[in-house]
DNA sequence: CTGTTAGCGCATTCAG
DNA sequence: CTGAATGCGCTAACAG
């Protein structure tokens, strides 16, 4: 049906192999052949069947990127960077590598589902993107899967959660055999940290945290940072009574807030987990007639490109996601050397802009 | 190296093509033996090869979908929408399909170099999202490649854009053959429309456009829509005057409107290509000292997420880009009969929200 | 219902 | 530098 290899090395009068050592460029080729041959392929309009290749290579040029959720700028930035990387540069040279990119939800099941998948397809290599879920069983199957993938020749990067925590259980040689999976890592906890010291100069003590899921390292390390600063203030006795959990999205910002008031009408700020988070507090606070920043101050988290249109314009931090992606992206082909200790943390950077501001009646 | 179906086969104590029939579920195995194969496969935890089914098969489970951002809510949307259409429902079965997002950055030359690289895969099909752009050239291009696609039966299906024109230039059998490939379009053209026409309600007159990129379908169809207000409106005299054309992203909002603002100090609305756009456009509205919209109006298209939260809330046109993105996935799949003339046009709403108000001094 | 027999299209030895 | 032969792992006819 489709034009094959032999088909082209019958139009260029070679054989089969040849046609397949200049298309692979790996071999030399006297020039005339070459392009007799590539003359053929032009003319023939040969695509190479990837499956057969694949097959006879035993590797494929998928390169899988999983993600919570493409619909959110988050990941998508992510996605696009670690996609980007699989171009060699400005020349439009076609890249040998293709990114897919895979829709977890969030879900462990559907997780381990798409690395059931690409592993299927032999993918060369493969992108974790996102907080991990720190269920001891979800984590334990993960790093058994993504093992036997790296055993069997796949790369594996994370970017946006930690390492692995090491087995512990002594179920077979740990350190030993492959390495474990070089790690982008985002400073969650140390930017969450410098946000509500930011917020403790500018004077509040009573400040409600809208944290994510539960069990997520993400939300897990912003919570963290957030506690650990209040706790170096001699604030932590307030520690969890105004915390809420929820979803990364703005309606759980929405009613996280609605909550935090029911909890203390009189708190003075509020941090959102995530910018999408806090725009829905900062919603929740307007249908309430408060001021932001002037009655409450309202912070985000990840500074995505809408934090700064908001209005006021968000208080953050910014995650540099496109640098990261980028970075895991050349990891996972190889352009780039690992980390030493195959760990590398990007710094978050405070962005104070006009949602933050000293709070109406200072120190209580 | 890895465990294979002769593997299983020999631990299950039956052939090769028993195994395969158990996996593929598509032919009668006995009970007793699929359970057999069952346990082995669990035992020796085998993974299908994928590139060796498909070259056996002739058919792969990828199925491309293209977009010009994914770090872009509009496209991570439709994405996300085109692959949840692969996992069937409820139900923790394994998607048999999985969707590849491509990223083309708008650039007509990595579009085909993806569908390229999509046709080397064999994709099942593809999705194409977003405008196209008008470039004859390309077009020429792009409906050759899709049609060699189409014959080699992949399913093409078009999201957000219009059908391609026709050939025209008589090279080939035109309407024979394949057929056309299915698409889902926006009312885009209506949709501007309304819009426009809720403004003039309003009492504005003089309206500044900021249009999307040129030779870009949905930039055009948008256009139209308000022009052919104007027109119905009597106000053809200013077409163009107001126009400025520019990317689909904050920036050239922004500039956009500092462009409009100089060739009309006194215009009362900013019409933006779309809710980014309009984004960009708020900030050098306030930038200017300008209240929205007590001294300016400004709207939106798309109705993104964070288009109800920016300050003040949108007046946009809200497309379902969640449901039009999922029947393309299932039009891309089979899982849905193609609609009468493969022509599928989704409705744009008019959302009227707060940034829009009758202007100062109404009628000019 | 199950085993046997052929390839699918290509990348690689190994000779020449 | 090039051609001929072999097998990658699996599915799809055929037989039985």
């Amino acid at each position: 049906m489709a034009v094959t290899l032999a088909d082209v090395a019958a139009r260029a009068g070679v054989s089969a192999a040849t046609v397949s050592r200049v298309l692979n460029g790996n071999y030399p080729v006297a020039g005339a052949t070459r392009s007799r041959v590539l003359r053929a392929v032009e003319e023939l309009e040969y695509v190479v069947n990837g499956p057969a290749s694949a097959l006879a290579a035993a590797t494929s040029d998928l390169v899988g990127v999983l993600v919570n959720d493409v619909a959110d700028p988050f990941f998508g930035i992510m996605a696009s960077a670690v996609q980007s990387a699989m171009s060699p540069e400005g020349t439009g040279t076609a890249p040998r590598k293709m990114a897919i990119v895979c829709n977890t939800g969030g879900s462990p099941e559907r997780e381990l589902m798409y690395l059931t998948l690409l592993q299927r397809q032999r993918a060369a290599a493969v992108v974790l993107t996102g907080g991990a879920v720190e269920d001891p069983e979800h984590i334990a199957a993960l790093r058994a899967r993504l093992r036997r993938m790296a055993d069997a020749g796949t790369t594996v990067v994370l970017c946006g959660r930690p390492p692995l925590p090491p087995a512990g259980d002594g179920t077979g040689p740990d350190g030993a055999g492959t390495p474990a999976p070089v790690a982008v890592t985002f400073d969650n906890s140390g930017g969450a940290k410098r946000l509500t010291q930011h917020l403790l100069s500018l004077g509040h003590r009573r400040m409600g945290y809208l944290a994510g899921p539960v069990a997520r390292t993400t939300t897990r390390h912003r919570l963290e940072g957030h506690l650990a600063a209040l706790a170096a203030a001699g604030l932590k006795e307030d520690t969890g009574r105004l915390t809420v959990y929820g979803a990364y999205d703005r309606s759980s910002g929405y009613d996280g807030t609605l909550e935090l008031l029911r909890r203390d009408p009189d708190l003075t700020a509020v941090l959102a987990a995530n910018d999408t988070v806090a725009l829905g507090a900062c919603a929740a606070l307007r249908d309430r007639g408060l001021r932001i920043p002037e009655d409450v101050s309202v912070t985000g988290f990840d500074d995505l490109p809408f934090a700064v249109d908001a209005a006021p314009a968000l208080t953050t931090v910014r995650i540099p996601l496109y640098e990261a992606g980028a970075r895991a992206g050349r990891l996972a082909l190889g352009t780039e050397d690992p980390p030493p200790g195959g760990v590398a943390t990007v710094r978050a950077e405070l962005m104070v802009r006009a949602s933050s501001a000293p709070p109406r009646s200072p120190a209580r």
